[in-house]
DNA sequence: GACTGGCACTCGCTACAGTCGAGTGCCAAA
DNA sequence: TTTGGCACTCGACTGTAGCGAGTGCCAGTC
């Protein structure tokens, strides 16, 4: 069966109400709160149709209803419109990341504003690495055998390694191969590096061949293979908003997923800079199955660099959140631009 | 009056009892577990005065008693030995430093290392940009205004911020600007970089003068100004350990503070190389009232270049705390020594 | 045929009373 | 100084009862 205009109106309602006040929504409650301009019983029977459909459920039988997360899925998808931010937030968010020093300023300003904004759990991506470009690789002799390769990315990422020399080199050596590591490699993708890195290791002259291999062989492995995604994370503190009603109360699992590097990646890795919605049991990590998560992919321009994104319980107001994360994924892009 | 060596028998055996069953402790529970040679009745004497004394209370009449804040003050101090490591655990400290490619790999294994011997939430403060020396500052051209400026401490810490040129600058300039700040400043601590730097400005020759300024200028206001600490947070999810009884059930405020990088500075900033103990009330942060933390320093050698310790319920094994915080810093510093 | 008012029913929540038992303080005797 | 005994306290648990929000169903109305 299809779900006439009504019954989706009394799921918009049910939802927004629950989300507000947090307790399970009944008839009557509905209909003085909202103009449906039908009686309660009629809510009554849209709601058995609703429940019968999985789109809400009772907690128990003498209980008002609270949405699934079917019903929230049906919500997001079609019954809500983007909240356009309030003036202040925008002022708000503008404020927040002008001033920002440095790469790392700007990530961590922005996943402090994400969370204060939203009152939720917020994630911000470094720029992926295999997304950027080389911009310039420097090699700093900390002795005679050892050196420190410093890349620097296109987006603002700086990474650096130490490297053992099998053999000694003096200053000119290095001044060499720090010309010719840059012509190789300056310009290009990281991701693309590997047969630039093997060309660099096959032309290079006879007497620098051994500190080449080493050089690359330290350049693919950490920053290619392993590739050194980083993440930062604020509010925790929220989670604990809403006391112990949501997640019933036991934050552990969701704490610990929060410690998970790998895990965040997944969440708010983006490829596309679609804003994307993943509600409860949507979400493949378990112990995240209580939480929804709204991400979104930024960069500058129309190239993704990152994703970022808000975790908060599946009970969130998904209009203002999504405008939220939209609004400061476009603005952190636009920050990496005038880069 | 003082107490006599019973009643610090007493003691020790309410906070061992307490400690490991978070439970209240009576006075029949206790002879039953220990060899104190006497009667409840004459331990429930010994106890009056102890709470008389304030080192343990009731919390309701008809309940055993709870070791206070300073009852915990005088186990730590007087009554406790610390615990040798375990073997196990000593190997698991040692497998776990090796192989770190890098500081930032040092911090981050070292953190989650005590987050999960201590089972505790664990805080590792990188070493201390004003406690480190100067080992070569890298200028890297990113356009004919604009260059990057790397400093590479000591201590294995790499800096970066772009500069701001008033003037433009070619090639052979930059290398001479580079030239002089690093004969300048290389080998010199942070903290006493101003007059030099004032130096450098007023010996640099006409052409560089500008940019030289524009250089010092960001080198003392982000390095040596808002000096630049940082810190590296685990096991946030041990809070949840103990359920709803340590911290009556509201970790909001821990996590709070937790989320507050100065506040992490404060607790664990160690200038000593003496493990230190704050208990409960003896803390600062009135969000941390309900928590004990534990800290040390660490560093290569004697010198100490940062703090590192964990956080966790007054009611936490200290002597087990001790020990490991202790033996982890001191790994900590031996592997920084190697660098 | 869709909607509505009425009604019986369910069931979680709260309040209250009663019981149990761990733990205490005090006292007199050893 | 220590100990056994005893009366007392009070939190935890159990069972009962009443309340009320909310439901499903049905018969009546537009």
């Amino acid at each position: 069966m299809t779900l006439d205009d009504r019954k989706l109106d009394v799921l918009r309602a049910i939802v927004e109400d629950y989300v507000a006040t947090q307790e399970p929504v009944g008839s009557k409650a509905l209909v003085e709160r909202h103009q449906l301009g039908v009686s309660p019983a009629t809510v009554r029977n849209d709601m058995a149709v609703l429940e019968e459909e999985g789109y809400i459920r009772q907690p128990h039988t003498s209980a008002g209803r609270v949405p699934t997360d079917r019903g929230y899925r049906l919500f997001v998808d079609r019954l809500s419109t983007v909240k356009p931010l309030s003036p202040a937030e925008r002022r708000a968010i503008e404020r927040f990341l002008v001033g920002a020093v440095d790469l790392d300023d700007v990530v961590h300003r922005t996943v402090r504003l994400l969370a204060q904004i939203t009152r939720q759990v917020a994630v911000v991506q470094y720029p992926s690495l295999a997304r950027s470009t080389v911009r310039h690789l420097e090699l700093v002799p900390i002795s005679t055998t050892r050196v420190m390769v410093v890349m620097i990315a296109n987006t603002g990422r700086v990474e650096q390694r130490q490297v053992e020399l099998p053999t000694p080199l003096d200053e000119t050596q290095v001044t060499t191969l720090r010309r010719l590591t840059n012509e190789k490699l300056c310009g290009s993708k990281l991701s693309d590096t590997p047969p630039l890195v093997q060309a660099l290791v096959d032309e290079a002259p006879v007497e620098l061949r051994a500190a080449t291999v080493a050089l690359s062989t330290t350049l693919l492995e950490t920053l290619v293979e392993r590739h050194e995604e980083r993440v930062a994370l604020a509010g925790t503190a929220n989670l604990t908003r809403g006391g112990l009603l949501d997640f019933q109360g036991s934050l552990r699992p969701i704490l610990e997923a929060l410690e998970e590097e790998v895990i965040l990646l997944k969440l708010i890795g983006e490829v596309e800079p679609i804003t994307r919605v993943r509600i409860g049991d949507e979400n493949e990590i378990d112990n995240l199955r209580a939480t929804s998560i709204v991400s979104a992919g930024y960069g500058p321009g129309v190239t993704i660099v990152g994703g970022l994104g808000v975790l908060g319980p599946t009970r969130m107001d998904y209009p203002g959140t999504i405008a939220t994360v939209r609004a400061v994924a476009r603005y952190v892009g636009e920050m990496l631009a005038q880069n």
